[in-house]
DNA sequence: CCGAAAGTTGGACTTAGTCTAAAACTGTCA
DNA sequence: TGACAGTTTTAGACTAAGTCCAACTTTCGG
């Protein structure tokens, strides 16, 4: 499940290293560059957030984030993360089994949900290509998006 | 907000004629055909939420079958609404704003999400065309679908 | 240090959906 | 007809996800 990439788990304090933890410094600039003002929780939750590759709900992000920091409240959550939205550092996706998600990769590309695990990951805008979309009568197209869903093949490993 | 088609209230009781109610015979049959034993419930839900072309989430099934059915419990309408979706009868999608909704036309086709009203619109297969599903490696692909989001130009009726 | 604005908090509330045990209905067979 | 089994429906409790709000805390500018 964990993706083991981006292995920086550099002056973390002595708790295990699951969690993908970027420096909180780089994280708060990150922030200031977007126009939001990095407090303390908001920088806990963008450096889960920004920094996976899991597509989580609001709620995991939430029990993600009380790992580490434990008084922080649902609420917070749930703004920062509409917050993130609206600044530009998160996409929310409504796409996945009937919750909304956030996907820290802003650019457009395309998902490929698992239907055995539920699991969603991204499909790079070049590996499709959909033709005619301009041709649609009567619609003003801001986005769009190829959701394939399937089982992944063979080499999947946790 | 109601779909005036299908204005074959022929045998029915004298109650009013705003929701789609199609025959009851023909939906028992329709049912019975899919391998559903046609109750009274089912044949009031399967009454409206086949003969649709909003995409109604299962609680706007519930309130619009309560609407001349009031003592149908809310258990019933989820639980059909299952059954159906097993039976093929219905399909449900996951791409609405954070609620699985139910699509009465089973064949593949597009969505198009209007991104001021929530209202999902249906996009025949053939309007648009995806290139290269096939060469995406070590993905077994079930389904596939273009999600279109954006705004309604003009021309909406309803 | 003060006040205003921004941020955070817990908890109540809402909405969507599941689960359950009991009741009601249906078909069958004697 | 009446008894039985299996199916369907029911109300309501429960859970999960998410919103809202009023109060508290922190930060910032002066």
């Amino acid at each position: 499940m964990a993706a083991p990439r981006k292995s920086n788990r550099s002056a973390a304090p002595a708790r295990d290293a699951s969690a993908a933890t970027a420096a909180p410094r780089a994280i708060a600039e990150q922030l200031e560059r977007h126009g939001v003002r990095p407090s303390a929780q908001r920088v806990a939750i963008a450096s889960y957030v920004l920094g996976t590759e899991d597509h989580p709900s609001a709620d995991q992000v939430w029990a993600r984030v009380k790992e580490r920091f434990p008084m922080v409240s649902r609420a917070t959550v749930y703004n920062t993360l509409r917050h993130f939205t609206e600044k530009g550092l998160l996409r929310e996706l409504v796409l996945a089994e009937g919750r909304q998600v956030f996907d820290p990769v802003v650019e457009p590309h395309h998902h490929f949900v698992d239907d055995e695990t539920g699991a969603i990951r991204d499909i790079p805008w070049n590996a499709l290509k959909v033709a005619k979309i301009d041709e649609l009568e009567g619609l003003d197209v801001r986005e769009y998006m190829v959701v394939v869903r399937g089982v992944a093949r063979g080499a999947r490993k946790g």
